[in-house]
DNA sequence: TGGTCGCGTGCAACCGGTTGCACGTCAAGT
DNA sequence: ACTTGACGTGCAACCGGTTGCACGCGACCA
């Protein structure tokens, strides 16, 4: 923990090269390539700095050597519980190595996302950039500029990527419900266009399809709590007796809408999210595909530092997160017979 | 929305200097005190800079000015609701300003927190404490190293503040209950020591007494949904009617809680929360005291940069919102019989 | 016509570090 | 004893702006 000290002026290279009786040049490589000098006399620097409270100013490091010892992680929407995990996850990796981390905001906007990440080339060493909003083509010429960049659920070849693999946890459920003796199952779709629902979407129709399940996948859905409750009645509809919806907004608005429709979960209808954002915030806690956010925050921090020291790096990375089911209590045995709304 | 251009150096003030055919300080000049420059001068290398691309370097300006054009703003934790709205809303107005926003999150740890706020000294120009989890005396030597803070839900007498009064929206709850027909009801309490929770706590005693409705305050409860479950329990044993919950989680907790013991809401017991950060995710929809996050994120950030601009301004600031009661379905009518647990 | 003043601009020092190059020293090699 | 080289350190230029001071010029006044 951090001590105060009164409110002095920060002490320069210059006054502690004065102190210890060498020149600027000896103090400034103490702190960064000490490896460089004598033993004693890093020793004899490291003391007297210590004493005179001196910590080397990033912004004149930053002048002459062009890194900022800061790198930023863009969000879509800090408000979405997906996101603050691989922040957390992504600041707490960056910080063991001595850089900051600032984090952006795109309000779900990609015209607000393209300035940030321009203004953020200005401010920062590199990005993680998390959910992109942006046309394939836009990533990759943001990347080409030569500003390490590192994508997070975002799949475009040649630009260095971490993404959560949805499918495994996906087949568990579906196999967790067939073992359940579930025989009709919905998914509830997200947002068109989004690599993560098509990743989903097939996983549910191939399990299903090995399985002999049945399975009704249902229009698409913008990832909110309201579209969820108004998703309930869809699937009532299809006669399934048991739900997937693309994230866990979505089921945990299904949960209130059959709560609505006086369907029991999980005793007429069963539910599975995607995400696990919520934990067991939900009532009945909900059973979801675990969505590794902090591992792909933490990962993705270490590439990007590894292209911040070798900017010529290998660019084509992808790395792929299995991700796993958790099992909770919004999924049952399947009911003797289908559901039904019942007001 | 920005342009991408190729990959080429950023130009420096002394190409644009050359191009233009003056010196280096009329460039610098042109870009900071443009007054006092000849119009036609100010023109001419405003052309001349935006054809060559120049934007001014914010490390080298920050190097000699000492101004690093970045606050910061540090929440005890991202992922918990109330805060992305105050993150929000302070980088957008910094950002009006030309100013760029870097976010902390503590992990509810004082030491972190501590050592956080000592390294965004070196970092930015000022910082927004929200909620801070620092003893009164802490912050106050923080705030006398003369980096300029300002805090957001934290009333430190000499250092200035930004808080939401949660009286009125509190008062504004126990009126809606009593109309109700409910003469009891219980107050879950937060975390002990919160500055938020006092002042709930004794806004629910007051207006009750001045109603005539009794008031049990229960035991302090950390702000969790688990906490509002077993809180749910607590609050049957009283045989109050009505709840009020020190946050919305706990008050979601709370509603799982009644669900589980079998209890309906609103038709047997009403539950209020405070702060407004679920929306209408709970179910049944939540009726609780909004909080103005946003707001004071703000307003937070005007009164930072004010302090930026002029360090030695009064700092003894306290700005009061006054919160309002948002009515949804977690509350109605008081039951004929006081609720009890079914199962 | 000479003196003053103010405006617009340039010079050069400075902000606080980093780093290529050169110098001095000392040990090993011949 | 002389060369060679490695090692440790200092000198000074540099990163990209900002700013106090001074200079030149034209307007204004007496």
């Amino acid at each position: 923990m951090a001590r105060l000290d009164g409110r002095r002026q920060a002490p320069t290279i210059k006054v502690v090269a004065a102190a210890a009786g060498v020149s600027t040049s000896t103090v400034s490589r103490v702190f960064s390539h000490p490896h460089r000098l004598k033993e004693s006399t890093v020793a004899h620097v490291t003391e007297v700095a210590a004493r005179l409270g001196y910590k080397p100013s990033h912004t004149a490091r930053a002048l002459s050597t062009g890194r900022l010892g800061m790198i930023a992680v863009v969000v879509p929407d800090i408000a979405n519980p997906f996101f603050p995990p691989v922040i957390r996850a992504a600041q707490a990796h960056a910080a063991t190595g001595g850089v900051s981390t600032v984090v952006g905001d795109t309000d779900e906007d990609p015209a607000k996302e393209l300035d940030l990440l321009v203004e953020l080339e200005r401010r920062t060493d590199g990005v993680v950039l998390v959910s992109s909003r942006l046309p394939d083509e836009t990533v990759r010429e943001v990347a080409r500029r030569g500003h390490p960049l590192v994508l997070v659920n975002r799949d475009v070849p040649g630009v260095p990527r971490i993404l959560v693999d949805s499918a495994p946890g996906i087949r568990e459920a579906v196999d967790h419900l067939a073992g359940l003796g579930h025989r009709h199952l919905a998914y509830v779709s997200g947002p068109a266009g989004s690599w993560s629902d098509e990743q989903r979407r097939d996983a549910v129709r191939e399990r299903c399809a090995a399985l002999g399940v049945t399975a009704t996948v249902l229009r698409p859905h913008r990832p909110e709590h309201d579209e969820g409750r108004a998703a309930a009645a869809e699937v009532l509809a299809t006669g399934a007796t048991a739900a997937i919806a693309f994230d866990d907004g979505l089921a945990q608005g299904a949960l209130a809408g059959m709560a609505e429709h006086g369907v029991a979960v999980p005793a007429e209808v069963s539910i599975v999210g995607c995400d696990d954002i919520l934990a067991a915030t939900t009532y009945p806690p909900l059973t979801t595909v675990h969505g590794r956010g902090g591992e792909a925050g933490r990962l993705a921090v270490e590439l990007l530092m590894e292209l911040v020291e070798d900017p010529e790096g290998e660019r084509d990375r992808r790395l792929l997160l299995p991700s796993h089911l958790v099992t909770r209590a919004s999924t049952g045995p399947a009911p003797a017979a289908p559901p039904a709304r019942r007001r």
